[in-house]
Order: structure tokens, then sequence, then C-alpha cells
DNA sequence: CAAAATAAGAAACTTAGGTTATCGCCTGAA
DNA sequence: TTCAGGCGATAACCTAAGTTTCTTATTTTG
């Protein structure tokens, strides 16, 4: 099967374990060592830093299909605080049991080392977007990305998906103010691009708001699980 | 030894194999699969990506004791165009080896995964900068950055290193236009932080320099090679 | 060594996006 | 059923950083 970037998906985890977050909970702290690592079967979620004078930035949006996150695996732990942005289900992958296969399958963790690569990848993406791309582009950035994480999960129907992102997540991840995301969301709306309201999103022309930004589809490859792994892991 | 976050440093290179480049040559292009990988003996490179409009943004610089670069391991290979700022020399690390070791030998593999979350981390912390920092404190952590780069390889004496950066390298990787960087580069000399003249940096106050930019020394930890490792992989 | 290219400095002007503030609408708790 | 708090919309105003242009230093190279 083809998801040669998604190693912990023959990895042996209790569905029967499944999880549940509410809303705002934390499903880390900075610093910690967590003792599992999440599947997410339900539910988006962020990670994000925060600055001492409170500004805020969001490096990553976690949703249905995503582990969060393999990067706990190294040395000092989770560097991050991750949120729950609506309530999640999530199955547990124990810590332990990764590392000991880590050091113990090379089939495994070279499969994972690939993985941080490639997400690696994605993420400098988004460090050109954010160094050199006009706000409307960032915006339109986020959106595709998202439009196209939740499709490779099937969980888009009829250009139609959720989207429970509030205007000051979306600042906090583009480096916007929510007042200019709610400018350019308007722009995006006068233009016939998207329609969103009520945590729901509708995408009315794709092609023309990828060009818009310049979206590549192929820097998410290998990084998104895919719906019929996720539940051959479970 | 507390090394682990340099896997390359027991792979086995021919140091007479030494190869040279001249200043604004290519290491990489994207989408090639190298034969090498370089490990950094001398000089600085540049890895970057433009837009279609010519819009350039450097996502990481590479100097002496850096390894240029294991996301090539990554299966579509170089994602970047890598370019020498600075004549270079370098010591290939066979391609084909590192992935036959990768898929063999977990102790290696493991080390690699973990090499490649702590950069995903490194590079996090620009994620942020780039997202909610001011020009001063996104140059200031430039210069931090390098500096403490430089100083852990014993490339810094008296306070002074070379800096081949140009204000156009500086305003490509920091996300400003290169009259800012000088209008910058002018207020950091003004307030006593640097001196920066004919490619040699001086500072004069590191740490308020850090202080300005909230520069963690941290997030570089186990992401660069230190000096003694080098000299035994050559 | 001189010519040519490249980099840096500086001033004048413009603009994208930040700031502050107000208002109305949902939503969820009591 | 109401009331409080969060969220979104909008407007007026402000500022950090971009743009353009010109001049002066440095390198590079022929």
């Amino acid at each position: 099967m083809p998801f040669p970037s998604a190693p912990f998906l023959d990895f042996p985890s209790d569905a029967a374990a499944t999880v549940h977050f509410r809303s705002r909970s934390f499903l880390a702290h900075r610093g910690e060592r967590p003792s599992a690592l999440w599947l997410i079967e339900e539910g988006w979620a962020s990670g994000y830093k925060l600055l001492r004078d409170g500004r805020r930035h969001i490096s990553r949006f976690y949703m249905p299909g995503d582990l969060c996150d393999p990067s706990w695996l190294a040395a000092d732990g989770v560097d991050q605080l991750v949120v729950s942005i609506t309530p999640i289900k999530a199955i547990p992958l124990d810590r332990m049991r990764i590392e000991a296969r880590l050091h113990s399958d090379p089939a495994f963790s070279g499969r994972l080392a690939l993985e941080g690569f490639a997400r690696l990848r994605a993420q400098s993406e988004w460090l050109v977007t954010l160094g050199c791309k006009s706000a409307t582009e960032r915006l339109s950035q986020l959106i595709c990305e998202l439009f196209c994480r939740l499709a490779a999960n099937g969980r888009v129907e009829d250009d139609r998906c959720d989207f429970p992102l509030s205007q000051q997540d979306m600042a906090d991840f583009t480096g916007m103010t929510p007042v200019h995301v709610c400018r350019t969301l308007k722009e995006l709306k006068e233009h016939q691009l998207i329609e969103l309201r009520r945590r729901r999103l509708r995408i009315l022309d794709f092609d023309r708001l990828a060009k818009l930004c310049g979206f590549e589809h192929a820097y998410l490859a290998g990084e998104t699980c895919q719906s019929p792994p996720l539940a051959a892991a479970a």
C-alpha cells in the first residue's frame, strides 16, 4: 500500500482505549515527556508558542488523521503547547514502545526519519510563505492547505468542510491581526473564491484560489495520514 | 561521547576526497537526487526557494561543521537550491551508502530521525520569529544564531568572526528589504550592540542583543556539529 | 591598474497592515 | 429566558516597513 510516510500505521494500538478531550484542553505542555503520542481520529488542535509579552504563534494545526506529534520523540520532549480547538477523539500510541522499536527496527526508524524530513519540507514551505508573501496569499494558502488535508481524509463533501478556526487562530498562524484576517476574508468572499460562515467553509473556485497564493499540492505529500490506513491502525 | 544528534560523524568518508566549490556555485538543484551529502569544512552557503515572480526566501545558511543536507534523503530529493556564498571545502558522504545503512542499522537511523526532529524544532523557532517578531528582532536573532553556531565551532575570536552575508542575503532570510536591513543594522550599530564592516562582525554586547530578540540558545542544541567530531569524521 | 560590477548608505515618499474602538450577533451557562 | 462573554464586522486612524532614486564605497575581473 502506498503510504511510505506514515510509519505509525502498523504500530500496535488499542482502539478500545480511545481518549476524549474537550475543547480548549491541553494535549501537551512544553518540556513534558508525554507517555503517548496521539493519532487524532476526530477534532482539531493547534500547536503554538507564546512569547514573554503574550504574542502567540501557531506553527501547526492538527486534524483527523494526523499524528500528534512525532517530534515529541526528540531529546527534550515537547517544545510547544498543544491545545484542542474542538472536542477530540484520539488513539494513544505508547511512547516507550515507539522508542524501543525506534532502536531495534531499522525499517521503522528509517521510515520515521523520512517522515521527519517530509515534515521539515512542509514546514519550510511555510517559512517561505511567512517570509515573503502578502496577507492575502498567506491566508489563501492556509485555506488551500487545510482543505487539501481534509480532502485527503475524506472530510470534504461537495466542496464543503468543517472549519472550526476562529479569526484569531488564523491570525496567529499566518502572522496577521484578527482585524486584517477579517478584511482579507471579506475580500476572498467578494471575489467569489470562498464562503465561510458558522465554522463551515465552502471553496467556490479552488484553482483560482490556489493560483492566487502559488499553492503547490506537492509539499503536503507524505505528510498526512490517509483515511484507509487510519482505519487499519485502529 | 555527547554528540547524540550528529549521526554522520561515525560515517566512513574519504577526507582525501575533499571537494572545492567556488563562490556562487550550486551545491544542489531542486528535484535532484544528489549522489553525496556534504560535510562542510570551510565556507558558507544558502539554501533557498524562488517564487515565480522572482521573490526569494533563504530558509537556511550552511556553515563549517554543518551537514548539507540530511533532508536530501527524503523521497523526492532536494527541494531547494543550495548556492555557495563563499568558496567552500566539503567532504562528500555517499548517499547510497547512507541509505543502505539507514535501512539496516537501527541505531544509525534512529539517531538520524532524532536529528531530523531537532532540525524541525530549530526551524519552527524561525517560523515563530518570522510570524510575529519585528524587523529589529528578526535581524538580531539571525546575528545571535549565526554567532552562536560559529562559536560552537571555534570560529569566534575575541568576539569577532567572519560574516560573509550581504544585506540582500540577510533580507532574504529575515523577510525584509535590503534597504530596511541597512537601516536596522545602522540602528544596532548606533546602540553599541554590534560592529559590522567588510564582512567582519564583532558583537559588542551579546547579552543585550540576545535579550532584545528573545534569543534562546537552547533551540540550537543538537543541531550543530561541534568541532572535535568534525575532525573525527575526516 | 582601470573599468565594471556589486554592495552599502541615505533621503523622500508610499503603502500594507497594525491599532483602537464600537456595535451587533450568536452561544452557552444559570 | 436572559444575560455575559466571545466572536465577527466595520470604520478611522497610525506606523513599520516597502519603494524608488541617487550617491558613494568596495570588490572583482579583464
